[in-house]
DNA sequence: TTATTTACTTTAGGTGCTAAAATAAATAAA
DNA sequence: TTTATTTATTTTAGCACCTAAAGTAAATAA
């Protein structure tokens, strides 16, 4: 009988099976089968077919038994080679490309300094490289995962607006599976980070989670029950861009009183350059270095760099009552290179909060900061185009086993 | 064998069919199979289970027949006395209840003035009436929905904050439920409105869809794919809340800049009262007479109640302008008894949220407004009620016809 | 009257699940 | 050392539920 699109358990215990793996590490079929709610009979039969097609693989027993009377556990695991993916972060001026096998760790990194125009030319060399030298071993290239800042269609595979680069409305997405014929993911790099930070354990029990991503600009996501919420177009969660003070402040995408133009980077050195002394350099574009700095001053105590801090810090106050207001979620985590800042807008952005809202609106949201690693929005980017190709690695590797 | 979790697909059809059939009307085995993706074997069986426990009937043959060549369809229809749902409004003064029947038509409505004091003692006995009265035809009481203004637990079946009443946390559907045997739904009254608009045609193609309400208060519902998102303690989607301007002014809720404070009736009236000659009344709690006068005025040429509609135009549009940069909605639909004055904040609206947002963050969202029918919460109330106890009324018929 | 068309029902067969039985592989106890 | 017990995995038997295809029903067109 033709498999029809209702008959979809084996799929989806199959499914789910592999990415308790991914999420887990080697697990026993008995423990599979509790974690997914299905018989062990079933799980045994499900891991027999994917032994065969070489996705998974038993794992040899420990040396040192573990102990307990009863049949020891076999744990099977993800065979790593069955598939890998290539996240490529688009930054304003330069690229990262990670390589990340089936089980989602990190095989390969490197960093390109990009000039935004040839983009198209330089990923298509870059992949290829990549391709060539870091893919020997892997059984097949699933996907390539995009990770943006700005506005991104996931579905027609544009990026509409995005500060990173200069085309607009390019449809890189097909243009590269075409040339590596492979999936390939537009993703929106708070998307990304925030995926990231729902797995860790600390996060599980929030599947209302907002992420809000401070930096040269300022990004959000909005997982609801864990998935990314895109919205019609994909420009969603802009938090950036909601407004703090209609006529306020001018901000780079143009408007005026975004909470951007005040806790940005930009915004806050534009502030402070009008009245420190600051290190030199484009000061539309801080560095990293300049940043520091400022941040420095404000958190030994100079009153002008106070002021600017806490001045951002309420705007993010009224912002994130608003996101509180129309979201309500389980957890707002703060992060992006900018949290080096946070200590001193935290008073402030508590301050505006509880002004903002009353107790029964303010509701039980944690609102917390959380350490910034740059490498975390390709380690998401990883974890999103394995979830997304899983379903095509399956397909795949039936195909080849059935002929 | 025993039915487990994992086996649920005739249930599922089952309940599409029931669902279909509540939103079609009269439909024919082979559409029903077209329609859900299943084969006409497939549901000639699920609906002769349904036959026979009486949820569905076969509709006569039409007195002048179809045209057409072949066999005439066998229409089958939901069994409107299959079971019943009560709804039951509780608005500030007034409560309303409405009966509605399995395939989701009111039967009978009815209001009453209350003082807020003795609700549960009141509702208990107008529910008691009505199950005496007018529930006789009905096999089962499926559910009683609740729907309230302000912030609802659904989980804990709690009202957390509502304007319409004076005791909080009171778990009123616990107690309902004890004293009527069946299942109690509490809903905010934007969902049970959004959830009816969703359902009219012209919104169809609308999957993520804002609904505003402006009224004495202002109150939002977000649906998500169609259906309403809560957030982590119900008091997502609180527009009402979100702010214009920070030390703004005063709202209900006791802090300032509250969109509210701005485009609400009371807001208004509020800001009129102190230039105008209007009715005379308690101007806290203006009538719908008193807000009739007020709109006349603005729409009749009055500068004076033109600029604070304008200005309300303009909070509205802000306020608009973050839902838009969150959400990014396909459709914003405005409606509540206060789109009586929408004619008159609608220029300074558009162009409020034109200033806030760059084209491309603005998005192809549509705005539109929306004529007020208050029966419409009861109706939604009574469709979500239906959703929510579909199983219930599925799984008690089968019992009863296994014995 | 017969052929054709369309709707519905019955039949036959397949997928995929589970419970229970069988088997495997360890430790604890005698 | 042997036997009992415990736990994990596999095999077996059987069920639920779906679909395709064949069969039946009920209409119109020829």
């Amino acid at each position: 009988m033709a498999l029809t699109s209702t008959d979809t358990s084996r799929y989806d215990n199959t499914l789910a099976v592999i990415r308790t793996l991914r999420d887990q590490g080697p697990v026993a079929r008995v423990d599979l089968g509790a974690l997914n709610g299905i018989s062990s009979a079933t799980v045994t039969s499900i891991s027999a077919e994917l032994l065969q097609q070489g996705l998974i693989k038993e794992r040899p027993p420990e040396t040192p038994r573990p102990t307990g009377r009863g049949r020891p556990k076999t744990l099977v695991e993800l065979n790593p080679q069955a598939a890998c993916v290539i996240c490529i972060k688009l930054s304003i001026n330069e690229i990262q490309l990670v390589v990340g096998d089936f089980s989602g760790q990190v095989r390969h990194s490197e960093h390109h300094a990009v000039s935004a125009d040839d983009l198209e030319t330089l990923l298509k060399e870059k992949i290829s490289a990549i391709c060539a030298q870091q893919l020997k071993g892997f059984q097949r290239l699933a996907g390539i995962c995009l990770a943006v800042q700005g506005v991104v269609s996931s579905q027609s595979g544009t990026i509409i607006w995005s500060p990173a680069l200069s085309f607009r409305n390019a449809p890189i997405s097909t243009r590269l599976a075409e040339r590596f014929h492979c999936s390939v993911l537009l993703e929106n790099d708070a998307n990304c980070i925030a995926s990231v930070l729902a797995a860790q354990p600390a996060y599980v029990d929030c599947p209302n989670l907002v992420v809000i991503m401070l930096g040269y600009g300022i990004g959000m996501s909005v997982l609801i029950n864990g998935v990314p919420y895109l919205g019609a177009n994909g420009s969603a969660a802009e938090f950036g861009h909601s407004k703090y003070q209609p006529d306020g402040a001018l901000c780079a995408c143009g408007r005026r009183g975004c909470i951007e133009a005040y806790a940005s980077d930009y915004a806050l050195y534009r502030a402070a350059a009008e009245h420190l002394n600051l290190p030199a350099g484009d000061s539309a574009h801080p560095s990293e270095q300049q940043m520091q700095a400022l941040t420095q001053l404000a958190l030994s105590g100079d009153p002008s760099a106070q002021r600017i801090y806490a001045e951002a810090g309420r705007a993010l106050g009224i912002g994130i009552a608003n996101v509180l207001a129309l979201f309500n979620p389980d957890l707002v985590l703060i992060t992006g290179s900018g949290v080096r800042g946070f200590d001193a807008m935290q008073a402030t952005m508590h301050h505006a909060i509880d002004e903002a809202l009353v107790a029964e609106l303010r509701g039980t949201t944690r609102i917390e900061s959380c350490a910034w690693d740059r490498d975390m929005t390709c380690m998401g980017g990883i974890a999103m185009a394995l979830h997304a190709t899983d379903g095509e690695t399956l397909s795949e590797s039936q195909a080849s086993f059935v002929s």
